[in-house]
DNA sequence: AGCTCATATTAGTATAGACTAACGTTGTGT
DNA sequence: ACACAACGTTAGTCTATACTAATATGAGCT
C-alpha cells in the first residue's frame, strides 16, 4: 500500500465520533445528532459542529435534519478503532488479569494512543483471535468484520438450542452477574421455558445440566446463535 | 490515601512539560525557557505561557528571566510519568518483542493514556523491576527514585573496572550499534586504553575478553558505575 | 391544512494550547 | 560603564472543541 493512500491522523474526538456513528448506523440507517450526543454525553450543538467538520473531512455524509452515515473512509477509520478496542480488551483480560467488567474503560483510553504496530503485535501474541472477551467479533487489520445473524435470548423459542455469542452491555454489575451465572460467550444452552407478558426465560446449560432463569431485561442483552430448533 | 489528597488529572501537554522540566533541572538547578522549548520543540513564547499556567497550578516555581523548578507536587507528577514511561518500555521490550531502539516512541504516547492500575499490573507481572531496558532506574509507585553516582565512560581512567549502567540516548541508530557491540546495561568492562585529545577509549569486555574501541562521542553516552580503580 | 413539539442548526462565547511579532532584561566584552 | 547579543516575556492571533441561548425545520395530531 503506497504511503499516499495513508489515512490522515485523526484526533481523539474525531475517533470517538466515528465509533459512535458506526454503532448507531450499524443497520444501514442514519445516526441522528441527538443519538450521537447522548452516546458521547455531549450537547447536540457540539455534535452539529463536529458533524460539519467530519463531513468536510470526507469521513461522513450529512443529510441535514436527517442524520449522518459513514463514508468508506469513515467506516475504515471506525473499524480500525473497534479493532484496537477489542484487541486491547482481549489482551488486557488474557495477559494482565483484567476482568471483562473492568477492561472497557482502560481500552477506551488506550485505543487512541497505541500504534498499529502494537495492536498487531498484541494480536499476533494471542494468535490473531476473532472475538473479544464479550464475544464481539474483532475486525481484521484490513477492515473486515464478521456479521452473524444473532437473536437475543429474550426472543428465542422454547426448545431452541442456542450458542451464547455476545453479551451486549458494558455495565460492570451486569457483566459480573452474567459471569457468576456462567452465561458467557461460547456457552451452549437449551430454552426450556418462557413466562408470558415479557416474563423470564429458563435455559438449561448443556455443560452442567443446571438451569438458569433469566429476566426479560437481561435476556435482551444475550445475543445467541440458533443451533437447532425443536419441531 | 484519602481521595482529597489525590493529584488532579493533568493534560498531555502539562505532563510533557513536567517531564522536560524534571530532566532539565535534575541537578537541582533551574530549567530555562529556551531549554524547555528546545526539548519539546516548541517556541519560547509557548513555553512562557505554559510556565505561567503551571505555576498557577502550583506545579512549578517560576523566577522570571531565571527559569523554573518543580514544586513537591510537580516533582511527584513528573516521577509518576517517568515510572509509567520506563515500566512501559520494559514491558513492551520483554513481552511484545520491541527492541530497545524502537520502544521509546510507543511508550511516549502510551504513558499519557494508561491508568495507574495498568502500570502496577505490568510492573507486578515483571516482578517489580528496578531498571528499564536502557538501565535507567524506575521510580517506585510512591515516587522514590534511585540516584547513583555514575561516570561517563569517556571520563573513566585507564585501569578502571566498570559496570555499564545506563545508555543515555534515544537515537535508534546509536542504540542498535551499542547492542551489536555488546555494550548494554549490566555488562562489566575494564578500561585498557585512552587516546589523547578526546580520542577513543578501549575497553575489554569481562565476559568474552574481547576488546571494543569506543569514540569520544559515544563514550559520553555510556554511564558507568566504578567497580574498582587500579593503583 | 395547520399547529405544535421534538429535534437540528446557527450564533456567539470560552478554554487550552500553539504561533509570530514586538518589546524587556541581563550579563558579557570591551 | 555601556552597548549589544542572547534570552525571556507580553501582545495579539489561530484552531479545535466544547458550551448556552436563540432560531429553524419537519413530523404527527387534530
Amino acid at each position: 500500500m503506497p504511503a499516499s493512500t495513508q489515512d490522515p491522523v485523526l484526533s481523539r474526538s474525531v475517533e470517538d465520533y466515528l465509533k459512535a456513528i458506526f454503532r448507531l448506523s450499524n443497520q444501514g440507517g442514519f445516526a441522528t445528532t441527538s443519538d450521537i450526543a447522548a452516546l458521547l454525553t455531549l450537547s447536540p450543538p457540539s455534535v452539529s459542529g463536529m458533524v460539519k467538520r467530519l463531513s468536510e473531512m470526507g469521513l461522513i455524509e450529512h443529510v441535514p435534519y436527517r442524520g449522518v452515515q459513514l463514508t468508506a473512509q469513515g467506516r475504515r477509520a471506525a473499524l480500525r478503532m473497534i479493532r484496537r478496542h477489542r484487541v486491547l480488551e482481549l489482551y488486557l483480560t488474557r495477559n494482565l488479569g483484567y476482568d471483562w467488567d473492568t477492561v472497557h474503560n482502560e481500552a477506551e483510553r488506550l485505543e487512541h494512543a497505541v500504534s498499529d504496530e502494537l495492536i498487531e503485535r498484541m494480536a499476533a501474541a494471542m494468535g490473531d483471535p476473532h472475538y473479544d472477551p464479550h464475544g464481539d467479533p474483532i475486525p481484521t487489520a484490513t477492515g473486515d468484520i464478521e456479521e452473524t445473524e444473532l437473536i437475543p435470548l429474550a426472543e428465542a423459542q422454547i426448545g431452541d438450542a442456542l450458542e451464547l455469542r455476545q453479551v451486549v452491555t458494558q455495565d460492570p454489575a451486569r457483566l459480573r452477574y452474567f459471569a457468576e451465572q456462567g452465561l458467557v460467550p461460547g456457552v451452549r444452552v437449551v430454552v426450556t421455558d418462557r413466562q408470558p407478558f415479557n416474563g423470564p426465560t429458563t435455559v438449561l446449560l448443556n455443560a452442567s445440566g443446571t438451569a438458569r432463569i433469566v429476566g426479560q431485561e437481561l435476556a435482551q442483552l444475550l445475543s445467541c446463535r440458533l443451533a437447532g430448533r425443536e419441531g
